[in-house]
DNA sequence: CTTGACATTAGAGCGGCTCTAACGTCTAAC
DNA sequence: GTTAGACGTTAGAGCCGCTCTAATGTCAAG
């Protein structure tokens, strides 16, 4: 199977492939008499588990470290750590969502007093302004 | 007045601001006897808009231009500047709050087939799987 | 034979800082 | 006068995760 059909077919790019095998994150695919890569079913698995895995956000290096380790048969423990990695994720993501959520009621705000004719208090003083 | 009473008043750092500099987005400030910089209150003004924007998330090349702008005295056009990319902004960040529901829900899923020993399917793909 | 779509590589670029190294200068205490 | 420690200066690398480019090679179809 050559790169960009792999691509197309998990939903990424031959350029991100080459990126991750550049940077150690997977390994050396085989090569044809033309030197294009050529990859294994078994190649195929484990790209598309790091790629889902980076779908749900993980840092490329963990979702590396984990195909990694699932390649090498031991499913069952990043199972267990997928567990704890999932758990963490959602904390963060909430964070995240109340922060967004923040902002929002802040340019909400800030709208609603442009619309007004007022100025942006946080964001602009007045020259001769005592407060 | 110094960089990094500047910096702490308005609460962003000293680097940051340097960066700023580097990149033109300010302008450069007086400097003293000992080449430290030394900033007036319209520099100070000047940054406390841009480092406001920022805080509201616009990218920093726009900030620093409705910075240069307000400082130029033309604040009104700023804040019609103001109206048309607060929206714009309030629309992408609701794309991106769904985006993290999503994101959410998928891992919410995924933990509750882990947590039943399931297999994660749309990660991991069975040897023998005819579908 | 030509066209066009694919492949190869190393390396730059994006945003927005953050940090480092290697140095100069100020202030206050001793 | 000297010393310690907190500040300042600069240019440049590093972070993340790609994305894109340039310059070149290979292949299948018409």
């Amino acid at each position: 199977m050559r790169i960009s059909d792999l691509a197309t077919s998990l939903g990424t790019t031959a350029h991100a492939i080459r990126f991750y095998e550049r940077n150690g994150l997977l390994p050396k695919p085989a090569r044809g008499h033309n030197g294009y890569r050529d990859y294994s079913d078994a190649d195929a698995s484990r790209l598309r588990l790091l790629v889902g895995l980076r779908q749900l956000d993980l840092p490329l290096g963990q979702a590396a470290d984990l195909a990694t380790l699932c390649a090498a048969g031991r499913c069952d423990e990043v199972s267990d750590e997928l567990k704890l990695v999932l758990a963490e994720k959602r904390r963060e993501l909430a964070r995240r969502m109340d922060e967004l959520r923040y902002l929002d009621g802040r340019l909400a705000h800030l709208a609603g007093q442009l619309a007004a004719g007022e100025p942006p208090r946080p964001l602009i003083m007045e020259k001769g302004g005592r407060t």
